[in-house]
DNA sequence: TCATAAAGACTACACGTGTAATCTCTTTTG
DNA sequence: CAAAAGAGATTACACGTGTAGTCTTTATGA
């Protein structure tokens, strides 16, 4: 389900990615600015360079409504899905069920959490 | 209990650090290279390098015996620790708990998974 | 002893990323 | 209309990373 990416989405272009998933709605890269400028402190030019380069990986699709307005070509769960398995597949050589164990004997998680999580599986079963 | 990693460690630089952690004991570049040349076609001047960087970042120590000899400052599961707690802090909000709902929910983890784990979460209560 | 090889230091260089400035063209406003 | 403001394109520049080459010193074997 999860498409693979391409490329990388820096962490810098990720907080692009962030407001247009927030936003549920293309915005124009005005829009984009204003958020990140009080977010972050970024200068509207950094904002538009981190937007071309969105749209250069593909990640980002610009459509002219007057302005352009820009819409993410993938969601925030098939991103996040994928940065979850890059890590697995990474670290914890594929095992999902490894970095689960690794958390809960990390105190990762936390008593509540453990309880919480229980009820998860109990439901899946 | 787990080190924040005062700098990254990139990709390549990691591979070194797995060399070493498998072995268990400090190893000469030589035995370094001679698995990363097998493992993946790197030439000695480049293991060299990332064997340095590493250095310079504090997480290998260099002790002369005759040739120098290098110690891993950080145990594989600090890194791994590591790694995880930070996609959980940049993607989940610092929430683990997140992360382990959204395996759940993507099919990141296979029904016997799911299975085993149930029982895991049963001991830790 | 002399050549050769190995160890280590230093240098290189392209590419991605973070973070912008500047230039040009168009639109808005006094 | 002239000036200012904004949108978009182009350029910049330092730093980390991947991947090495070269130079120097030291040890080693014929």
């Amino acid at each position: 389900m999860s498409k693979e990416l391409a490329t990388k989405i820096s962490d810098s272009e990720l907080e692009v990615m962030r407001v247009l998933w927030r936003a549920g709605d293309a915005l124009p890269v005005t829009e984009i600015r204003e958020t990140l400028q009080k977010s972050r402190g970024w200068e509207a030019t950094t904002v538009k360079t981190l937007v071309s380069r969105l749209v250069s990986k593909g990640v980002l699709r610009q459509e002219k409504r007057g302005v352009f307005f820009y819409t993410p070509q993938i969601t925030e769960k098939e991103y996040s899905d994928w940065a979850t398995h890059d890590l697995i597949s990474r670290i914890y050589h594929g095992s999902a069920r490894d970095l689960v164990a690794s958390l809960v004997r990390s105190d990762g998680l936390s008593r509540d959490d453990l309880i919480e999580l229980r009820d998860t599986f109990r439901l899946e079963d």
